[in-house]
DNA sequence: AACTGTGGCAAGTAGT
DNA sequence: ACTACTTGCCACAGTT
């Protein structure tokens, strides 16, 4: 049983009608002359979530899910859209007979052949013939089958995407067209009647029974457009389930709708089948845009589909949680190879997941990233139900069992909510100009395809194929320089401005700019790589990059003027959207870097790599010969102690008279970054001063590092030391955090003694367990036949393996191991070869903690910290000792 | 029997 | 999507 949905409120009718509103007319249909068939245009704005397409005798239809601006469910289907690929002749551009071309038409399921016209391709300029087939799912077919005689362009391309990239739509889009079908509340939100819903009609428009959206729209490409990004209001669903250790059988079920307005709460209980034909109801009743839920992708949706699967055939429930009719096979969410569920129309976003990637925290257990995001409300939550007796505990108090269920459905969307999942999804969409599902579940390979395919074939450029396998030989990267060792103060960083978006711009770095030709080159890498002038042809990715870049510059602005009116709504707005592009910029590298991506070839990664190399080398040079030192840099930053007679020291003092030496000194530190930003800077290049510190420290590793900003503003950073790791133990992490404090106020002293009092603690066993918990993700992979994790596939000697013993002590006690998640432990006994570790299980099923090995916690401490002190003489052992041991040596350091 | 050094595996991070 | 780099542990070989 659910609760039943409450009335939506009727919206006004003038907002209805900003982008055009609802016009009426009538028309005769063709079908029935004698009955007249109400038809109403309506015009609409969409946020796509994803799009589909099914065959209607000789023609497709596209199916585009989607939510109104107005917040209304919606499928538009498009007519008019037409399956093609494009072919040239292999070889060096020669003529071609007419009947060459008779026999393309004559191909199974050609439908038509257009051409040709001069596109370049990678043996020169060509002529290039379209060829239209008749289904989508014929392109690969027909393309396998002119191998040879044909080379084949543009022919891997998914239908579903073709219509975003023919019609150059993203995310947002407008819609003309007519709307065949409208749920009650959705014709009262508008104030019109709702139309006729004749089987006819929707056969008519393309569609089999009922889709489960508000509004269903018939629409033509033409009538299509571009629009500007709004802020849609999504709607997402979570839900959980409770399930039986004895039987793996499902005992009840909870599930969340949140809208704008608020949720809509649900609990379902009864038989399992009721409990899941009911969810299934409620979820195709509410048609959510997205579902939710923590580890629905290994556990909750994984379980829906063996107890369906369990059902008698004769009364199997369909698990149609997707946006298309009932008996629609397309409607059962699928993971076909693919990490990531997909369900038509709408997207599966998995709490877990977008938690991990967003927060990445030390554990993965729902209670402890709902403990890391909610810190007051989680007093609230009562951890009353014990999950690993979770048959006893329904037979005792269902009603417990259940509320629990409903807390854990909750929780799901608090966290999307504040990590802003949702959002920033819909603007890397509508920045990258593909589906919301692409933009959650897709790679940077899709974002990136979506902005060049459509560019190469408006510029007469014909598209390649993704290439099959990859190279075995891996590209130079960026370079690293020595980190000096020990505590640096008064120190610079500069930072190129976006440096290998700007070296594709500046060298024109593109697959259709790269030559071969000496003659032709006008930029050369110092790889020895050629590509030709902007003037000769202008690439395909440094337009985009162009383009990114002055969006980013755009939203950029708007987030100040949103600033000035503090208006936050804005502001976040055009924030998300500029750190979308951005990193939609820095995911060009990547795949031009990548062996099987589509526009891509050796030398593009490489050049890209070896100019940014030169480029730094080059004002490391520069400042060197200057009388400069460079402490460090990593690829695109340089660190430089500011030359000064005196350096105060870097801890801000309380003292008036030497504050004043110490803002002095802070004011020369701006001075000196700026001018040297500005002395290195060129047109090409923008080297940026971008952070000024008093004082940086390093044990002389690199990329690990300490730094104590005071420009532009105030904080410390802590970069690739513990207290950054997720597989350290706390109380390692939390030394070291305050130690670094230490010492980057020059308080040596406090530093080790801190050290010191830690380890000597730690040795009695003065310490809470929780403070030695170590966690680490563990792989594996799941046999489809029994269940079971096979480890081997991944470790060449799983068993020797810390998080690995823990994964299968997990499994033997019959937790949940799921590949991929993180496994936590303590280390019991470090003597044993391999060590001997216990599960830590507190947060999970109570009880008391494993026993620690206190020696081997002091062993690995003394030595994260000894890497620390050893710069000031302190070795590990010194600090286990709790003296040092002064020699003559020592003392020459 | 207890160290010490080394290569290999694995995870995680810093940077694009 | 990519490379560069550090660290921890194990297995093994060679000392002390």
């Amino acid at each position: 049983m659910f609760h039943p949905r409450p009335p939506i409120s009727p919206l006004e009718h003038s907002s209805f009608q900003a982008c055009g509103g609802v016009r009426l007319r009538l028309v005769p249909t063709p079908l029935c002359n004698d009955v007249v068939l109400m038809e109403m245009g309506i015009c609409l704005q969409v946020a796509v979530v994803g799009i589909s397409y099914r065959g209607i005798a000789s023609s497709t239809v596209v199916e585009v899910f989607g939510r109104t601006s107005e917040g209304l469910s919606v499928v538009v289907l498009v007519h008019g859209m037409r399956p093609w690929l494009e072919v040239s002749r292999p070889g060096p551009p020669q003529s071609v007979n007419a009947a060459e071309i008779e026999r393309l038409r004559g191909v199974r399921h050609v439908v038509d052949v257009q051409g040709p016209v001069e596109k370049q391709t990678e043996q020169g300029m060509k002529p290039v013939w379209r060829v239209y087939v008749e289904q989508p799912y014929h392109v690969p077919r027909v393309r396998d089958s002119l191998e040879g005689r044909w080379l084949t362009h543009s022919s891997d391309i998914v239908f579903g995407q073709r219509l975003l990239l023919d019609l150059d739509l993203s995310l947002h889009i407008g819609v003309e067209g007519e709307l065949i079908a409208a749920t009650p509340e959705a014709a009262a939100r508008m104030g019109i009647e709702p139309p006729l819903e004749e089987d006819e009609e929707l056969l008519l428009a393309g569609a089999s029974g009922r889709y489960p959206s508000d509004l269903i729209v018939r629409s033509n490409v033409e009538d299509l457009r571009h629009i500007e990004p709004f802020i849609a209001p999504l709607t997402t669903l979570s839900f959980d389930l409770e399930t039986s250790i004895q039987h793996g059988t499902v005992l009840c079920a909870a599930a969340v709708l949140r809208t704008k307005d608020g949720d809509i709460e649900a609990t379902f209980t009864g038989t399992e089948k009721e409990i899941i034909g009911d969810f299934i109801d409620f979820v195709r009743e509410s048609d959510p845009d997205i579902i939710t839920g923590y580890n629905i992708d290994n556990f909750d949706l994984p379980v829906l589909e063996r107890r369906i699967e369990a059902m008698p055939a004769k009364e199997r429930l369909k698990l149609a949680l997707g946006r298309v009719p009932l008996d629609d096979d397309r409607g059962k969410p699928n993971r076909s190879s693919s990490r990531w569920w997909r369900c038509t129309g709408r997207v599966i976003m998995d709490a877990w997941w977008e938690a991990r990637m967003a927060l990445r925290p030390e554990r993965e257990s729902l209670s402890h990233v709902s403990q890391l995001l909610f810190p007051d409300q989680m007093e609230k939550r009562k951890m009353d139900v014990d999950a690993s007796r979770m048959d006893e505990e329904w037979q005792e108090r269902p009603d417990v069992v259940l509320e629990y269920c409903l807390q854990d459905a909750k929780l799901p969307l608090d966290i999307l909510d504040a990590i802003a999942a949702q959002r920033r999804s819909e603007s890397l969409g509508a920045v990258a100009k593909v589906p919301l599902e692409t933009a959650v579940n897709g790679t940077t390979s899709q974002w990136i395809d979506s902005l060049l395919v459509r560019l190469a074939e408006r510029s007469q450029i014909v598209v390649p194929r993704t290439k099959g396998q990859r190279s075995s030989e891996s590209t130079e990267g960026g370079y690293v320089h020595d980190v000096k060792m020990g505590l640096s103060t008064w120190i610079v960083v500069l930072d190129f401005k976006s440096m290998y978006p700007s070296i594709m711009i500046e060298h024109n770095v593109c697959s259709t700019t790269r030559t071969d030709d000496g003659n032709k080159a006008s930029h050369v890498a110092p790889t020895g790589a050629m590509f030709v002038d902007k003037k000769e042809r202008l690439g395909l990715i440094p337009q985009i990059l162009t383009d990114l870049m002055e969006s980013r510059d755009f939203h950029k602005e708007q987030m100040r003027l949103a600033e000035k009116d503090e208006n936050n709504h804005q502001h976040a707005f055009h924030d998300r959207l500029q750190e979308s592009v951005k990193i939609l910029m820095n995911s060009f590298y990547g795949v031009l870097a990548s062996s099987f991506y589509r526009f891509t070839h050796p030398d593009l990664g490489a050049s890209i790599t070896a100019w940014a190399r030169r480029k730094v080398r080059d004002i490391i040079m520069q400042l060197t010969a200057e009388g400069s030192e460079v402490i460090y840099s990593d690829t695109d930053s340089i660190f430089v102690a500011v030359p000064m007679e005196e350096r105060p020291p870097p801890a801000k003092p309380p003292l008036d008279e030497d504050l004043e030496i110490w803002e002095e000194a802070r004011r020369s530190m701006i001075a000196y970054g700026e001018n040297l930003a500005e002395r290195y800077s060129s047109s090409g290049e923008m080297l940026e001063f971008e952070k000024g510190l008093t004082a940086f420290f390093s044990h002389g590793a690199k990329k690990r590092y300490v730094g104590r900003v005071v420009y532009p503003q105030f904080e410390t950073i802590v970069r690739g030391y513990e207290p950054r790791r997720t597989d350290g133990f706390p109380i390692q992490s939390k030394t070291l955090e305050v130690m670094f404090e230490h010492l980057l106020d020059d308080k040596l002293e406090m530093a080790i003694e801190l050290a010191l009092e830690t380890i000597r603690r730690l040795k009695f066993g003065e310490v809470d367990p929780r403070d030695l918990v170590i966690s680490r993700s563990c792989k594996g992979r799941v046999d489809k036949n029994n269940g079971n994790i096979d480890f081997t596939k991944d470790y060449v000697n799983p068993a020797s393996l810390a998080h690995v013993q823990t994964a299968m002590k997990r499994i033997e006690r019959g937790l949940t191991f799921t590949p991929g998640m993180k496994v936590s432990w303590i280390v019991t006994d470090a003597r044993t070869s391999p060590m001997t570790v216990e599960p830590y299980l507190v947060d999970e099923t109570g009880g008391e903690p494993p026993e620690p090995d206190y020696s081997f916690y002091t062993r690995r401490l003394a030595t994260a910290l000894g890497r620390i002190t050893e710069a000031f003489g302190w070795t590990a052992g010194d600090l286990v000792a709790g003296t040092r041991q002064t020699t003559l040596f020592s003392f020459q350091e």
